[in-house]
RNA sequence: GGGCCGUUAGCUCAGUUGGCAGAGCAGGGGACUUUUAAUCCCAAGGUCGCAGGUUCGAGACCUGCACGGCCCA
């Protein structure tokens, strides 16, 4: 073959110089310049669509292949495919509701407009102004009659078929995971109709959403290490809030009998693929129930949420069959985590015979871990992640459960539950402490513990116990995992899937 | 924090016993007026994560580090 023939050389029929053997972003931005110095905008401020792509599908769904409407439309989207075929060529432009095909001939567009039609890059946003028709071989098309780049794009896009597969570069660059991989985006759509119908059970049931401080003086609500932070005027260390339930219970005390808030949180622990620092919960507290009306509460709202969302009650997660019809079962920790080691373990066991028990099972001690502590551990060690459920388990020990009402009649147990969903905590909830002088020993045993290393105890909020005796009306408090929730229901495999853009290390 | 696995072209992946760095897609040139991962021809494209070490010779073997994934704590 003579060097004439090669590849490399310029072409007689555009008169186009070849580009130079340079990488795609230099000649993407080579494009660029080269539209700009003819005149055109490569960056335009506003085009007005008259259809999206999935509006066309639906309105032309009964044309027959082969067939033109005589009905122009405006449409708009990335370029995301593109099949050359001589004088025709085959755009696939991509939209937030789907693709649609262009279906552009050189005797149409005119062949000054056909040959910019194939100098746009795939991954360009274009404004496109063209007749429905379906092409002969069935696809739902927009011959155009104009194509205008909207904004140029200067980064290939990956592979067409297999998408983007790195699971570090899907995470740090979520933008490229949802041009690539449509399942993404869907994924992330199903958590915002999640919330909104959240939202509207809430609604529903009388509750009023509101908003309560992120940064806090004290941390508490929950038993977690929190961020520090540091306001400069004030001169004072704050704390990212690790939960929002002592605010949502002052709220109680004002009068409000129902509110919740959908919350970000922040807690300064390990990530793992059902951990992030940031995470979202749901908050609800009701005047004048208690444990029984927070399952009630907690079951509705999932059943409804899923039936709503998925409209059904029967999925499947990550190959487990869940069934989410109620009524759950009920079953208490203790018995549970007896049925599991095969004997007693309850507050009947001493600590000694409880710590020989942890060894036993493999389950590591700390010293000042009392029998609830030890109990819970055995509890999450033998039986949690074992629970397919849904299955609410009971009788949460006191020692870890801080602000929950005391079980009349056993001094070590509280009136709380835990929604267990495929091993995982999906809701916590109990019967509020709404008494003072209780509340005020149970800060200062958590004091006991910050004092003895534990970083995860609770602050002193001596502002929550005043309010607290100006009279705090019975009720209920209830927290759900918003995220442990959506991958529930969305089948993801990890919290980082559900999280649009989960925290990662610094890139290298 | 520990264990295991991974990191090769823009993307998806091969790379044998240590012996010249490979493919598909994308990108470049050409052909093609109904394609669907279009097809066909041609050419190009590499800091093999980073730094050391072993070796005549390292993408491969050894050590350390970085980032990611899973499991454990």
């Amino acid at each position: 073959m003579t060097a004439d023939e090669s590849g490399n050389r310029p072409s007689e029929e555009t008169g186009t110089a070849p580009l130079p053997a340079e990488d795609q972003f230099a000649a993407r931005r080579s494009r660029l310049e080269t539209l700009r110095s003819a005149g055109v905008e490569p960056y335009r401020s506003r085009f007005d669509i008259t259809a999206r792509s999935s509006e066309l599908a639906t309105r032309y769904a009964d044309l027959e292949p082969g067939a033109e409407t005589g009905e122009t439309v405006s449409v708009a989207g990335r370029l995301v495919a593109r099949r050359d075929q001589g004088k025709i060529a085959f755009l696939v432009i991509r939209d937030a509701t789907g693709d649609v095909q262009l279906f552009c001939r050189a005797n149409v567009l005119g062949e000054e407009a056909f040959s910019q039609a194939r100098d746009l890059d795939l991954g360009d946003w274009v404004g496109v102004t063209g007749e429905v028709v379906r092409t002969r071989r069935g696809e739902l098309s927009v011959a155009p009659t104009s194509i205008e780049l909207l904004s140029k794009s200067l980064r290939p896009l990956p592979e067409k078929y297999h998408g983007l597969t790195d699971t570090e570069t899907r995470y740090r660059q979520r933008y490229v995971d949802l041009i690539a991989n449509p399942d993404v985006r869907r994924v992330f759509e199903t958590r915002f109709r999640i919330m909104s119908a959240l939202r509207r059970f809430m609604e529903g049931r009388d509750f009023l959403e509101v908003e309560t401080p992120m940064l806090h003086p004290i941390p508490g609500g929950a038993t977690a290490r929190p961020f520090v932070t540091h306001h400069n005027t004030l001169d004072m260390d704050l704390f990212l809030r690790i939960a929002p339930e002592l605010y949502l219970k002052r709220l109680l005390v004002g009068g409000f009998e129902r509110v919740y808030e959908v919350n970000r949180s922040f807690r300064n622990e390990g990530m793992s693929p059902r951990h992030n620092p940031e995470f979202t919960m749901l908050e609800a507290y009701q005047a004048y129930t208690d444990l029984d009306g927070m399952m009630e509460l907690t079951e509705a709202l999932i059943v409804s949420v899923a039936e709503e969302v998925l409209g059904t009650l029967r999925i499947e997660y990550q190959g487990t069959p869940v069934d989410l019809t109620p009524p759950w079962p009920r079953k208490t920790m203790i018995g549970l985590v007896s049925e599991a080691a095969g004997e007693d373990v309850s507050f009947a066991r001493s600590g000694p015979e409880l710590r020989a028990l942890c060894a036993a099972h493999g389950v590591p001690v700390e010293q000042g871990w009392g029998r609830g502590k030890l109990i819970t551990e055995l509890f999450e060690k033998l039986v949690e992640h074992e629970l397919v459920g849904p299955v609410f388990v009971t009788e949460y020990p006191l020692e870890t459960s801080p602000l929950a009402r005391r079980k009349p009649g056993e001094p070590d147990l509280t009136e709380r539950f835990e929604l267990i969903v495929t091993g995982r905590e999906i809701a916590n909830a109990f019967s509020e402490l709404i008494d003072p002088q209780d509340q005020r020993e149970r800060f200062l045993a958590q004091g006991e513990a910050k004092a003895g290393g534990d970083v995860e105890a609770m602050g002193f909020d001596e502002d929550y116990i005043r309010a607290m005796e100006y009279g705090m009306p019975p009720c209920g408090g209830l927290g759900i995992g918003i995220d442990r929730l959506v991958m529930l229901l969305t089948d993801s495999a990890s919290i980082r899937d559900v999280l649009l853009f989960p925290h990662m290390r610094p890139e290298a």
